[in-house]
RNA sequence: GGGCGGUUAGCUCAGUUGGUUAGAGCGUCUGGUUUACACCCAGAAGGUCGCAAGUUCGAGCCUUGCACUGCCCA
């Protein structure tokens, strides 16, 4: 069968197509195994997308290592699961379709909240898959028919068992505390929902009247003076000298004539700052919550829930809390309370959504009392039980969860998992249970469920145990948990990382393998744009991966992802390296090209067929094998014949590389991974492998072109199993064509992965293949520093010892070929003055050419070239000398010291010599 | 205010426990129609590793200080 391929890669012609096959013919599904099976598992889950959500970047970069590690684990005979859903984001979703309402003139009240959740599911029937699609553009092997949504039926169930649970053993409370309320989106966030800003504004000091004492005053100092409105006290430090004679007096709030009392609070009130003294705002500032409650103090509320001022605020009532500041600033002037304002930059919380400012408000809510979750998730990551990668990220995650507070976990949303408690419409009964009760179980009256639903991190917390059944039994959970690795983002440490250890710590503690969800986080950093910045939609520096894929290729993009993910470093993704990453995949193609134009040839005049390797009862060569069952993979090379020192040489290296991305990926390094597997397939196979082996294929003895033709196909189908789980789709796609129609599997991501074989790597073939390639390359050089035509093939003499001599003997074809020579005779005396020549450690080298060198440029490339080797003779010399050094320094150490030393003194002494030479000729 | 990180070639970045000559991709320069590939081939130039001091036989790597810079938390 002839390989017609076109000249250059098309990624788009080949990509979709082995991306819907993927998916269609279920490659990546994986049921628990039977209870006696000792195959290892590796399991993952995918940080749910958000359903409302576009592939970014980010995604991309999570999804490219994620799916590196799964199909690497998978060809290494895992059993390997990687789960994946999407989350039903409570605020976002519900923004979208209050936008789709707006749109038609209407809003979800207008609808109630039954046809608005209605509403909210067919949205996501149509557009929530999105992110997905996108992902199985990616190449993602994750197992389709598993996928979840965090709202179906299930995972809701899990959430309200959870939530029954805690409540019953006391680490759920409800109660009115001032929260971060957001007026815009008119529910309550989390600490963790509000972003901190530092905003230049003012702060006013205002003077508040003592009562029954002329002219005497408080000054306060406030950032917020329409909050004043709600001021309950005045409280002053029990140690403040200036205010200890009005201690049990009052103060007459302007503007409102309300008398309030003077207390003593040492928490809120700090001598050193300002004037010392603090108006108490308990239903409108955090802190001043605290000291109303120490203090017994009234909670006024003069703020609503869409910010704007209620009945108590008097005369502001209506006005917006801005619009109210205005207000309140021009009448506590007009009324001589202003002392004065000054610059000051104001610490601003803002929603992390909307970012709306946001209101600390006075509301019921619910809460997680953490604590007592916080111990465990600590204990878990101290004890080792979990790994954070870079390890760096545990120090952060000790400080987070030492100092946390409890988590409000309502929402005063329409979309999401609606609190499983019900209040008694008679006696007041709170009712928390799994399933809805009929009747007040107190008092036999009528019930209605709590209004609010609970914080979507609640239900991601949950995962992954919740994703693989729980609370139920199942055998999913008995195989797969706890989960091998988590990979993902910073940024989420805290809202889900941290929240999952905590709550499957809580929940799973009684498992069989151990309580954690994951035994290692991967975290990795974020995708900049090429010039270091972050991206954001208001720069407009937004990449969309999609339009990249579709300009490169999926594998060009995953590369170039996988090639810059250096733990712990941001990517500045720039397009000029995914570019040559599309030319890597490019010279892989035609490397096939090549290789199938060669075999197909061969086929035709009978030599060699591609059946040959791919049939298992050829003998010499049984291809790869199909997939291990277990940890392992495929030692080394099949199916090889060692002739000639480039075959030693590309199997010594073939096998080296495989153990160094082990090493690699093991670690997660996978930067360094993609470029060792990128410098063999081009640097190594294409690049010297392919140019050596090629008058070998041409050859008459049959018997070794066959070795030859084998050798070939068997390195390069090797290499497109190291390469593919870095781009599966060109791998794929070779990979059959090299099987021709007849792989031993569905996918080259079912074969086995490469693995060193030790017997395989040769050094002694590597040292050669070094000092042939010196020889090529220094007679390369002089010819382009002399100018040569390359087509005009030259004479060479070379000056070596008679191992290199031997060497060069043995490769004469390839040298003669590789560097455009004819003749080349052994002299019996240095070259180093001779013109035309080069010189390094082991050989001299001289090109016999008539022309000419440029004296000039010849001696300043032989001048800079001496003042480096005699820095180094000298750095060298010294060392030996020194006495310390020969004592202390490991004797490995010193042996290579001298070795080089001896080097660099003979290219000394030739670099001088033919400088020598060069001063006789100028 | 507390914590974490960064500063290495023109650009974007590697450099794992201190050890012989600090690497990559892109960019630059020179030369190429060798039937796999111009998305290519051959060759070249380019770095006092932010600054200063210290530890060490030996420092891009360890310690301290300084400068600049990014992020997280409060």
């Amino acid at each position: 069968m002839p390989h017609d391929l076109p000249r250059a890669y098309e990624p788009g012609a080949i990509e979709p197509r082995w991306a819907e096959y993927w998916v269609r013919e279920k490659l990546f599904h994986v049921e628990p195994p039977a209870g006696d099976s000792t195959r290892p598992v590796f399991t993952l889950i995918l940080p749910p997308p958000n359903v409302t959500g576009r592939l970014h970047m980010g995604h991309m970069l999570n999804q490219t290592e994620m799916d590196i590690i799964v199909r690497w684990h998978r060809m290494r005979g895992f059993l390997t699961l990687w789960l994946p859903g999407t989350d039903h984001a409570g605020i976002a979703t519900q923004m979208m379709v209050e936008r789709q309402l707006a749109a038609e003139g209407k809003n979800r009240r207008d609808l109630g909240r039954e046809a608005f959740i209605a509403r909210v599911w067919e949205w996501r029937k149509q557009y929530g898959g999105a992110i997905l699609d996108q992902m199985k553009r990616l190449g993602a092997s994750v197992d389709w028919s598993r996928e979840y949504f965090t709202m179906d039926d299930r995972m809701s169930r899990a959430v309200r068992e959870a939530f029954v649970r805690l409540y019953q053993e006391g680490l759920i409370y409800r109660g009115k505390y001032v929260v971060n309320w957001c007026p815009r989106c008119i529910t309550a966030v989390s600490d963790l929902e509000v972003v901190h800003e530092e905003t230049p504004g003012k702060i006013y000091e205002i003077r508040y009247p003592v009562v029954g004492s002329a002219n005497e005053y408080i000054v306060v100092a406030t950032t917020r003076p329409e909050t004043m409105l709600g001021d309950t006290a005045v409280a002053v430090n029990s140690g403040d000298q200036r205010y200890r004679h009005l201690h049990g007096k009052k103060v007459l709030l302007p503007l409102m004539n309300r008398e309030l009392p003077i207390i003593t609070d040492d928490v809120l009130a700090n001598p050193e700052f300002g004037t010392g003294a603090v108006k108490v705002t308990p239903s409108h500032d955090p802190n001043d919550f605290e000291a109303g409650l120490r203090n017994h103090l009234p909670q006024i509320e003069v703020i609503n829930e869409v910010a704007q001022m209620n009945q108590n605020a008097g005369p502001y009532q209506g006005l917006d809390r801005f619009e109210a500041r205005q207000k309140v600033l021009e009448d506590l002037e007009r009324g001589g309370f202003l002392v004065g304002a000054k610059d000051y930059v104001v610490p601003l919380g803002k929603c992390d959504r909307c970012k709306t400012i946001i209101e600390p408000r006075l509301s019921t809510q619910w809460f997680v009392k953490i604590q007592p979750l916080a111990d465990r998730a600590i204990e878990a990551v101290e004890s080792g039980a979990i790994k954070f990668v870079p390890d760096n990220y545990s120090k952060t995650y000790f400080e987070w969860m030492r100092n946390i507070h409890d988590w409000c976990i309502s929402r005063q949303l329409w979309w999401g998992h609606r609190i499983p408690a019900w209040h008694c419409q008679a006696c007041g009964e709170i009712a928390v249970a799994r399933d809805t009760p009929e009747k007040c179980p107190q008092c036999g009256g009528p019930v209605e469920q709590d209004s609010d639903v609970l914080d979507t991190w609640f239900s991601s917390g949950l995962l992954p145990s919740s994703a693989m059944g729980w609370p139920e039994s199942t055998p999913e959970l008995d195989a797969f948990y706890p989960t091998s690795l988590l990979i993902t983002s910073f940024d989420i440490l805290f809202f889900w990382v941290a929240r999952m250890i905590m709550m499957n710590c809580h929940f799973m503690r009684r498992h069989q393998r151990g309580d954690v969800p994951f035994h290692t986080v991967y975290i990795h950093a974020l995708v900049r744009d090429a010039e270091g910045q972050k991206m954001s939609k208001t720069k407009g520096n937004v990449l969309d991966p999609i339009e990249i894929i579709e300009k490169y290729g999926t594998d060009a993009v995953r590369f170039t992802l996988a090639a810059m993910a250096a733990p712990g470093t941001d990517i500045a993704f720039s397009e000029s390296r995914t570019e040559s990453y599309r030319d890597f995949a490019n010279k892989i193609w035609n490397a096939a090209r090549f290789l199938f134009m060669n075999v197909d040839r061969a086929e035709l005049s009978g030599l060699w067929s591609l059946n040959e390797f791919n049939s298992p009862t050829s003998g010499t060569n049984s291809g790869a094998p199909p997939f291990p069952e277990g940890e392992g993979g495929m030692k080394g090379v099949s199916g090889f014949t060692s002739e000639t020192l480039e075959d030693r040489w590309i199997l010594s290296r073939f096998n080296r590389v495989a153990q160094e991305i082990h090493e690699a990926l093991e670690t997660y390094r996978f930067h360094e991974a993609a470029h060792v597997v990128y410098h063999f397939f081009w640097g190594e196979y294409c690049a010297w492998y392919l140019e050596l082996i090629k008058p070998r294929l041409a050859t008459d003895d049959r018997a070794q072109a066959r070795i030859a033709y084998r050798n070939l196909i068997s390195i390069f189908e090797g290499a497109l199993r190291m390469l593919s789980p870095f781009m599966p789709f060109i791998t794929e796609e070779l990979w059959h064509a090299v099987y021709d129609g007849k792989p031993p599997a569905k996918s080259i991501a079912l074969m086995a992965y490469p693995q060193c074989e030790p017997t395989q790597v040769d050094a002694t073939a590597e040292i050669g293949m070094a000092i042939l390639q010196d020889v090529i390359v220094s007679v390369r050089n002089i010819r382009a520093e002399l100018k040569v035509e390359l087509k005009k093939k030259l004479a060479i003499e070379v000056f070596a010892d008679s191992d290199v001599r031997s060497l060069v003997e043995q490769n004469r074809g390839a040298l003669q070929r590789l560097a455009n020579v004819e003749g080349l005779t052994f002299v019996e005396s240095s070259l180093a003055k001779a013109a035309g020549a080069r010189s390094t450690a082991r050989f001299d080298v001289r090109v016999l050419y008539e022309r000419k060198i440029d004296v000039a440029v010849e001696r300043d490339r032989l001048n800079k070239e001496l003042t480096k080797l005699t820095q180094e003779l000298s750095r060298a010399t010294g060392q030996l000398n020194n006495e310390a050094f020969l004592a202390k320094a490991p004797a490995l150490v010193v042996e290579g010291l001298k070795k080089r030393k001896s080097e660099v003194e003979i290219l000394v002494q030739k670099t001088n010599d033919a400088l020598g030479e060069l001063g006789a000729i100028g």
